[in-house]
DNA sequence: GTGTTTGCATTGTTGAACAATAAACTACGT
DNA sequence: ACGTAGTTTATTGTTCAACAATGCAAACAC
């Protein structure tokens, strides 16, 4: 009888459904967002949409200029410096802190198992969204909500950066193993140890998602 | 000519309104807001604000509960411990990765000479300002515009819990000459002295302000 | 070709209206 | 007197239509 989201407002409600279609690609990045024609499209007034547009511009997944409308953000290079000297912060930190039998350390095993068998099914765009969780796992360790609120934005704003690829979501694929590894060393008790491997995992990704973010800026 | 702010909007503007009525105490932690009052108060359509109560449940200034209303946030230990936590872990970083010559470095020490002048004036509500902006210009050192606007938004509710009370503001007095010293520490190419130095001071303002927070509590 | 002006599309903001929800209040039965 | 059920009232959620303000682009004059 009880409903974990007392109130679902038709704000929050729009706003995942953005979320969501910015995820997937439906909107791409830098694409302009009319509020007469989304808000039609959408069935909500152009009210209602502009709260939704102040939620995400926060989020950092939308860009808004005053006067000119709101577009999709387009993460540059320095976005992704940014977000992965972040990543490297927070969640070595978590890991250094890390309390060994914390809840979250369970949820790190539910996203390990269930990114190998998304694997093993060759599903791995599900893949990304399992390492997506692993980290944000890591995270809730510290047991920090704005550290979480933070981490929650800036792994978003990474998916925008990914596209939509699948190929480059293959590329996670090593990642698997390395974050049970990680997980094992985290079970031990060898915390340092486990924030010095994710120190390296990040590095290695971070130069990965910028060589392929380089190539594509070539292209065009 | 030239405007820092190339378009004030209404919104933007009501936001700094109304975040100025929170750290002046004119808006008391706990206090309802609501829509209607406020929007004929500030002359402004309920819709706008809104969109302003929008942008500042963000922030961490305020509270909304979905059809209930809105109302300034009231940190309490947790939120005290949360956010010291991440002051230790973004400002120290910011120290450790500091580049000798960074403008940032600049900022501080006009801080500290501005804390020092209102400090002979016994103006100490400005000498809290000051501190918090030598504070804000260490976590501009990381170069990271998330993690600057991350901090923005916990000073900003550090300011809320303080409170507005002078004597609470006196306490950071002798942290003036801390900063100076950290300062020197931090031009001496000293960064890891530096962070260390600002973790016990960190240390030591937290348990103060817990402290205060308490003995403010139990004669409620 | 440059600069100005005009017109148009979009955003910024307003006010009023109605639906949906929560809180306050009343009436009732025991 | 007490608790419960139902009703009233105030507040929030959402929509709509309108107008002002701004920016952009095309047409125009020199």
């Amino acid at each position: 009888m009880k409903k974990s989201s007392p109130a679902p407002v038709l704000s929050e409600k729009t706003a995942e459904i953005i979320r969501q279609k910015i995820i997937t690609g439906e909107l791409a990045p830098g694409a302009r967002l009319s509020e007469a024609a989304l808000s039609e499209r959408l069935a909500i007034s152009r009210n209602t949409l502009r709260e939704v547009f102040r939620l995400l511009t926060q989020e950092g997944l939308l860009h808004y200029e005053p006067n000119c409308g709101v577009c999709v953000a387009v993460p540059d290079m320095a976005a992704i410096i940014d977000i992965y000297r972040i990543r490297r912060l927070i969640e070595c930190d978590a890991l250094r802190q890390a309390w060994p039998l914390h809840p979250a350390v369970e949820r790190m095993a539910q996203q390990i198992t269930l990114a190998r068998e998304h694997g093993a099914r060759g599903d791995w765009s599900a893949v990304g969204t399992a390492n997506m969780l692993f980290h944000t796992a890591i995270v809730e360790l510290s047991d920090s909500p704005r550290l979480v609120r933070l981490y929650r934005h800036i792994s978003a704003e990474l998916r925008l950066a990914f596209g939509h690829l699948d190929d480059l979501e293959m590329l996670h694929a090593p990642y698997i193993e390395k974050n049970a590894a990680l997980l094992a060393l985290l079970n031990s008790g060898k915390n340092e140890e486990a924030a010095q491997m994710l120190a390296s995992y990040l590095d290695q990704s971070e130069r990965t998602l910028l060589a392929v973010l380089q190539r594509r800026a070539a292209q065009a």
